[in-house]
DNA sequence: GTCTATAAAAGGATAGAC
DNA sequence: GTCTATCCTTTTATAGAC
């Protein structure tokens, strides 16, 4: 792979797991084999490897989030959502990485809290259009505001993974998304 | 104020802020006025002060929580977390202190992942019996499983925080939690 | 309990050779 | 692109005087 790719992989799974402050340029030197005055060639600074990793994030779902966009049913659209946060938590070992990135040093870069912003707005529209679908074809049961219920339904999932990685324990993922899932039927 | 006190205060305030690695001995000192040096007397590791601050929180909330229990209906204790958690948003600028404890290193200690895992076990029975008594008084509508309930509500509240205070705003808090205080009547 | 002084290590970053 | 060598700063932590 190239050094840079592996450089992005093996620092996203670092920071998602451990948080950003917590992973130095020493850290990733060693894991990817290489001395860490050369990662500098590739992120001059390490706000730069920051923004790096959040802009490729924020690509990726956005990606994966159009993908599950053409599922059957609204619901089939939230679910697959529900599903995709179980997989990114990793048995617990990891988090999303705006969580992780928010969570951190309010005073990371403009260029890192603006791709946080519209990582939040964009997921917000997308299920805010599955569950608008959802009232139109039923596959979710009561569903209020389409907008709020998008706000709430983020909400959960990102809550959901700080209460499993703080316990290393998935099923509270599972626990916490139960009543929602369940309110998923066939539409 | 005695200082061991005015440490803490101050330490709280800013790891639930910036996070937990971005709050330095020397940042401490000048807050509260006293060389770092001294900081050791109060609290030889940083590992220690960790302790001393989620000791020192986990039981504090304990404490507010056992207040709101003796609210009129369980919608009325449920609607009181809501409120406390959005008070302690602080306008976006603040976590919940085991969040930003738990999105940190996950190699914190494992004093503090006891007491993380206490807070989180405590707050979830506290909810269930919210969700129960709601269930009996008729103050929550569409009350599923109490002990689902109180997950999905913690990771909602802890969730909505996080999303706020990304955005620091306030405001999406509410549009996260509204649909849960709309389930919320007289009883 | 708080101070000065200092150690010892880690972290981010740069210069310049190859 | 990667290396060695080096710099500067920050950070945690300790010793010992007051």
């Amino acid at each position: 792979m190239e050094t840079r790719a592996h450089l992005l992989k093996t620092a996203e799974r670092a920071v998602r797991a451990r948080g950003f402050d917590a992973v130095s340029y020493a850290d990733l030197a060693e894991e990817v084999g290489i001395r860490k005055a050369s990662i500098h060639y590739h992120f001059p600074k390490k706000a730069d490897l920051a923004e790096a990793l959040i802009a490729d994030y924020v690509a990726r779902l956005a990606q994966e989030r159009r993908k599950m966009a053409a599922h059957a049913t609204g619901g089939a659209a939230v679910a697959g959502l529900i599903a995709l946060y179980r997989e990114a938590l990793d048995d617990g070992r990891q988090l999303c990485l705006c969580v992780a990135l928010a969570a951190g040093r309010d005073s990371l870069d403009d260029r890192v809290r603006g791709h946080l912003a519209r990582f939040h707005e964009d997921s917000v529209a997308w299920l805010r259009d599955a569950f608008r679908r959802a009232r139109e074809d039923g596959s979710i049961r009561r569903v209020s505001g389409p907008a709020d219920e998008a706000r709430a339904a983020l909400a959960l999932l990102e809550g959901a993974q700080i209460m499993a990685r703080a316990a290393q324990d998935v099923t509270i993922y599972d626990a916490a998304t139960k009543a929602l899932r369940k309110r998923i039927g066939e539409g």
